[in-house]
DNA sequence: TAGTAATATTTAAATATTCGAATTTACTTA
DNA sequence: TAAGTAAATTCGAATATTTAAATATTACTA
């Protein structure tokens, strides 16, 4: 868990869009790339470099693959930045 | 003060090493060259970002320019991410 | 077993980032 | 004014990132 791969991971506004997307709890990767407005192969790839970067989950739930966040800690560095004035 | 320029603010390690080198009150361009070990130029570039995210400020002090975080803020939400597991 | 749904991988194009060399600008001071 | 110091800008090369199209994989189901 190297801090500038998680830095990198966080600074893309796709998948800024996917972890508010996931912010309420786990959902399944087919829900999430209507809510980002990207070709499912864009997603795909912007879920490979946040699960490198450590910060999401994933599980098996028959045909669907479930993405959670690995901490909530992740949403409150990203709300922290926000409020950054 | 956008989070997507904050975040990519923070995600390069000369960046995170020009923060570091600034954790402990302001410092002059002049020092933080020789800290991060890269030219003089590439030092300028990196700052231009870090200030065009909004997270240093600098104040001219005769020669030099002194950097600061504009925010203790920025610290903080770094050691987040370092304790990160 | 064939078809289908969900996801991953490959590929290529466009764009962005990182960096040092060379140059320039802005100040200060001898 | 000339020289020197501090910092910015320009430029080009190497590399990385973002994206969609095409294709592949996997696993369930009819």
């Amino acid at each position: 868990m190297n801090e500038v791969d998680v830095f990198k991971a966080l600074a893309d506004p796709t998948r800024l869009k996917i972890l508010e997307c996931i912010e309420n709890g786990e959902k399944c990767i087919c829900k999430i790339i209507p809510y980002t407005g990207k070709s499912q192969p864009c997603v795909s790839q912007h879920l490979k470099v946040m699960k490198h970067a450590g910060i999401i989950d994933e599980r098996k739930d028959g045909t669907k693959i479930m993405i959670k966040a690995s901490s909530d800690k992740i949403f409150k560095i990203v709300d922290q930045v926000k409020k950054l004035k």
